[in-house]
DNA sequence: TAGTTACAGTGCTATATAGCATTAATATAA
DNA sequence: TTATATTAATGCTATATAGCACTGTAACTA
């Protein structure tokens, strides 16, 4: 978001690419049509090269060319993993779901007798320090999933959770958002809600399409208009919770029940909808996502969908397993149901439209 | 023989021996100054000071400046350091403030060129593992630190933070937990709260100790009686702050302000006190520790206290690094002001018992 | 006095351009 | 055929310039 990746590295990568996918397997385009080819400068492109060359990928032979160096790293057994936080995300530590998750990890880590390290985002020199001494990685990235896990790739098997990317070759853990939205709507209308707001998450990444495609789903599912005016763009926080709550009540029709993308901003919500003298879950049933901590301890008790923590870290652990042994794991990608929990922050609509049961 | 040797070796070169003669020992001149002193251009000078950086020779710190690298290289091997945290509090990461720990040190790291990895408690074997991969740990630990930190010790220097040991050879940053709260107090006092509550923290740490006693005497420097029924004893939690508050309330004298060890607990207390329909700060004032990012965002924004997790960061890093380069740093225990930042979540008391200013 | 704003200095990225040295292939000349 | 020049391609060095992001400080304002 906040960090434009320097075009360099956008050339590092795709030498890289080239390399894994052996569409280039001995000599580089020389760095003139290299960078004609790609659209950046010469001295930019001769500097991804130079990097390259100083990683060892790449070797020269003046007024030859370029060349991949084919030689291979062994591979020690340290029986340590590392946990990838995406620095995009990395206040995420401070977002309870990840806390949640590194847990869960370290757990079932613990069972297989490896030791769980975490670390972020760092320049391509640092990651190869860390790399050298981890068996695999386990990442959560929301953006640009592809430039993060090809610089690992190289260095050591990955498995991505939370998140898929484009290049399906990448073996992903995530939860099933979509159905678990539209069991989450099926379970408001059954209460009767006929209005029902949603607050998004960031709907760049799959988590947020699939979470807002599930609400938009359910709503044709039950036969009720999708209402544009009844989806707020959040952004996970807290704060875009407060503020997508007193959008919401200012609505001349507000909804009778408001789903958020997760857990944080439905907490954000019922502080705001509180504060404005509205009560829960009479005035709004608010249903979030995740069930983190405090979701059960706060007042009232938030009904949610439980993410799955143990079950990814399972699953992520066993396909990681399976590529540091170098097995072939027989699914790649693995999407895990995900559960409502219905406390006390949801109820039939007291406005008095009470529909099928 | 006729080889004309590149200008930025020219400059390389003239910058070792610069260094060689101890006329620069800490801080080159910018590379735009070093670039028109010498007579070469801006990137000439940057290609070779680039150079130097990779060999070693410098490091840079981005808007700083550029300075030479006078530890010996066989000292950091890794150039990777670990915070480590007490599985006591490894729920800890799910408290937001380990979270203002961890980013203020990773970034506190990176700008020394380290890379911060994070773990936690696991058995000694694994410990061992680790820490041969690491240059020095900074080391939260809330019980036991001896324990831990000892079996630290062996392998790589730890520096302490938030809490210091009986061991005083173990070195350790802290806040000044103790005078944060009696200016707290003096706070309260001063806006004529008379009945003020505490909601402790684990009272077996330094903190704990402190935060209380700071607050004992605060009521003593007031001239207020101590009244154990006002002291609440919490862990920390979110949930007992809802304890607290209900335990507050339902006092045939409550408190006109209530004081919490940290910011998790205030948040609990101010949603359990409007639940019950009290206001804040008209019925209760409310003051937290920490400054969490929601504690500013919540409604009403927290009076809370702020804790330099930068500076905290910094002195520990800079202890650390000390201790990796064998040097004998000045102080080995660092205490550090923390400033209460008043917001509006409290005031002074309505019950009409404004006393002295 | 305390908080805010503006600015200057730092390193970082990016591009355009110009010419050098070396090599291999090709064309030309003996 | 052999030798020599030409040419194009490679990587390498060097400079000028423009703007970004971050940070600490100095000046300003409330």
């Amino acid at each position: 978001m906040d960090t434009t990746i320097p075009k360099y590295l956008l050339v590092e990568d795709h030498i890289r690419q080239q390399i894994r996918q052996r569409k280039i397997t001995d000599r580089l385009p020389g760095e003139r049509s290299l960078a004609n080819e790609l659209g950046f400068s010469y001295m930019t492109v001769r500097k991804a090269v130079d990097n390259l060359v100083a990683e060892g990928v790449l070797f020269r032979i003046p007024t030859k060319g370029t060349f991949v160096n084919n030689r291979q790293q062994n591979k020690s057994k340290t029986r340590t993993i590392g946990y990838f936080l995406d620095s995009s995300i990395k206040a995420g530590l401070t977002s309870p779901y990840y806390s949640l998750i590194f847990n869960a990890l370290e757990k079932e880590a613990a069972r297989h007798d490896y030791t769980l390290v975490y670390f972020t985002d760092s320049e391509t020199a640092k990651l190869k320090t860390i790399l050298g001494k981890l068996d695999g990685v386990i990442a959560s990235c929301f953006e640009r999933i592809e430039h993060y896990v090809q610089r690992i790739k190289d260095r050591a098997p990955v498995v991505v959770i939370d998140n898929s990317a484009a290049d399906k070759s990448i073996p992903s853990v995530i939860i099933d958002n979509f159905n678990a939205l539209t069991d989450t709507m099926d379970y408001l209308c059954s209460l009767g809600h006929q209005r029902i707001g949603f607050m998004t998450g960031l709907v760049d990444s799959d988590v947020g399409k699939n979470r807002l495609g599930g609400y938009q789903t359910g709503l044709t599912r039950h036969e009720l208009p999708y209402d544009e005016t009844l989806v707020f763009r959040g952004n996970y926080s807290f704060a875009s919770g407060l503020e997508g709550a007193a959008y919401f009540a200012s609505l001349a029709q507000p909804p009778s029940a408001i789903v958020c993308a997760n857990d944080s901003m439905a907490l954000g919500a019922m502080s705001r909808l509180h504060q404005e003298g509205y009560r829960i879950p009479e005035d709004f049933s608010i249903v979030g996502f995740d069930d983190i901590e405090v979701a059960s301890q706060v007042i009232p008790p938030l009904t949610t969908v439980a993410a799955p923590v143990q079950e990814i870290a399972r699953e992520a652990f066993a396909l990681l397993r399976a590529l540091i042994e170098e097995e072939v794991p027989q699914n790649r990608h693995i999407a895990l149901p995900a559960k409502l929990i219905v406390r006390e922050s949801s109820a039939a609509p007291s406005g008095g439209n009470t529909a099928a049961a």
